[in-house]
DNA sequence: CAGCATCCGATCTGATACTG
DNA sequence: CAGTATCAGATCGGATGCTG
């Protein structure tokens, strides 16, 4: 499997940092705050346990999440964005802040309400 | 399919118009310039027909991306950005900036200092 | 030159069941 | 609660040949 030093193009590294259907959120959810593997999973909609262990654990791989675990029962672990993570919080923000614009271009201001983004 | 209006995460609808294997480059590239089919193709190293205009049909119908067709022979198309496209440059620049400084740490500089990124 | 059709292997995603 | 295993359907990516 390609590790980031594989890469010899910029954007081809960032863009499959963050490629996968969840990972964005992911890393936006932990933008708010260091979680436990249920609270992720249940701040993101539609989510499902597979896909959030799967992409934690890439996310992992190129050193954007780490997780501190937790001795004794029931198990309890702590994932968190590295500073590397947070470096890349200035795309996500980015995304966001353009899809915000065009849900707006397109009348869905209630929505956004709703989730408190505007 | 997913149109934009179908969106209620601005996340997931700016991930998804950047989605694929290609889109983020074949932004840049057109960043830097309105382009035929051709030359865009020459520009980014590897990518085959096919994927080039599936990505731009996807491009276009999000809006980020036009094109010119001219009359006669030989046939001949300008693909450029619009301003939403435009717009959307400012996360394929962030990406590009996070890219460029991982590569960094990797001691890549002589592969960026020859792509003229550095 | 620009673009479409087809085919096929690789990858991605999600549901379900199971372990420590 | 955290994490693994398996399986099936959907989607993606690329090679090739063809049309106007």
């Amino acid at each position: 499997m390609k590790t980031r030093e594989d890469y010899n193009c910029p954007l081809e590294l960032t863009h499959d940092m963050i490629r996968g259907k969840w990972k964005p959120i992911i890393l936006w959810q932990l933008g708010k705050g260091s979680s436990s593997l249920i609270d992720l999973q249940k701040s993101i909609h539609g989510i499902g346990q597979k896909m959030l262990i799967e992409h934690l654990k890439e996310l992992q791989e190129f050193g954007m999440v780490d997780k501190n675990q937790f001795e004794g029962y029931p198990l309890r672990v702590e994932y968190f964005l590295t500073l590397r993570g947070r470096r890349m919080l200035d795309v996500i923000n980015a995304m966001q802040q353009i899809g915000i614009e065009l849900m707006v271009e397109d009348g869905k201001n209630e929505i956004l309400r709703e989730k408190g983004l505007l």
